[in-house]
DNA sequence: CCTCTATGGCGAA
DNA sequence: TCGCCCTAGAGGC
């Protein structure tokens, strides 16, 4: 499930289960018995994200530091009244509950206690996050420009730009008309600037929604008369793990190929690798 | 039962 | 670039 969108989402969620409240805090699976011993039974003050790293501050100055990884899960359940706390099913390597409400974390490929300082290191590290409104896009366009790396490469670096995952970079790429190869250098700046403002807005919507939507009403199943995507993730998309089906707008079959060591997708045709003096370019 | 996959990211080679 | 870590679910035999 994880891209910023569902790190931001989940901080939400905990500030508004939880915020405030003494919390009791436990490890069912073990793995964070020690860190948990630390926070339980203290004031729960709120949660943050930043790109995919989100913190949940304590009131005695510390922070659980969770990163979801590629399959890690939060769940953040609210209990109705009179309703119980359940058992603990599978591998919840943190569990936090008070009277109304419980999250269960498993799989997470980061849970552990951090300071302050530990937590502001991390997001010194990062690049600019979409979903924050203090992000400068700049920072993130002084890297690009400078940059031989592939565009597909550099949107997967969390220290170029944090929060975008393996849906949105393909997708970005894919709404701008950019092949993932392109050297970073060779884009103009009125690019990337309409990409940072695509990227706020599908993002936003991705964390209302929960999910990845990111074709254009034009394209959507109603409008064009095809099948909704019956898909695990859910949202409507133009070629994210769309491979050798024909392309939504041109009918090109979509190609992917291992980028940063994930599987890229694009259409070849909408996606030229070459642009010519003309403003068109051949396929890939 | 087994193998494979997944919206990540790290460190070793 | 590769292997590995985290966990769950799907599909094959």
């Amino acid at each position: 499930m994880p891209e910023g969108h569902t790190l931001h989402r989940l901080a939400t969620a905990l500030g508004e289960a939880f915020g405030g409240d003494v919390v009791r805090v436990g490890s069912p699976q073990g793995r964070f018995a020690d860190g948990a011993a630390r926070v339980d039974g203290v004031r729960l003050v709120g949660a943050e994200a930043w790109g995919k790293h989100l913190f949940v501050e304590f009131a005695n100055e510390l922070f659980v530091h969770v990163h979801l990884g590629l399959i890690g899960k939060l769940d953040v359940v609210r209990l109705g009244p009179g309703e119980a706390v359940p058992l603990p099913v599978g591998e919840v390597r943190l569990r936090v509950q008070s009277g109304s409400a419980y999250a269960d974390l498993r799989g997470a490929i980061i849970c552990d206690l951090v300071t302050a300082e530990e937590r502001d290191a991390v997001v010194a590290r990062s690049g600019p996050d979409p979903l924050r409104a203090d992000a400068d896009p700049e920072r993130a366009w002084a890297r690009i420009s400078r940059s031989s790396k592939p565009i597909g490469t550099l949107l997967m670096d969390q220290s170029v730009l944090a929060g975008i995952g393996n849906v949105y970079r393909a997708e970005v790429l894919f709404r701008h008309r950019i092949h993932p190869l392109r050297p970073g250098r060779t884009l103009r700046s009125g690019q990337w600037h309409a990409m940072w403002t695509d990227l706020v807005d599908l993002m936003t919507e991705g964390v209302r929604t929960g999910r990845i939507d990111t074709v254009r009403p034009e394209h959507e199943p109603e409008a064009m008369g095809r099948p909704p995507r019956a898909d695990d993730h859910g949202g409507e998309v133009y070629v994210y793990r769309r491979n050798g089906q024909p392309c939504h707008v041109c009918g090109s079959k979509v190609r992917t190929e291992v980028l940063a060591g994930r599987n890229s997708f694009w259409c070849p045709r909408c996606q030229p690798v070459f642009r010519s003096r003309a403003g068109r370019g051949g396929p890939a």
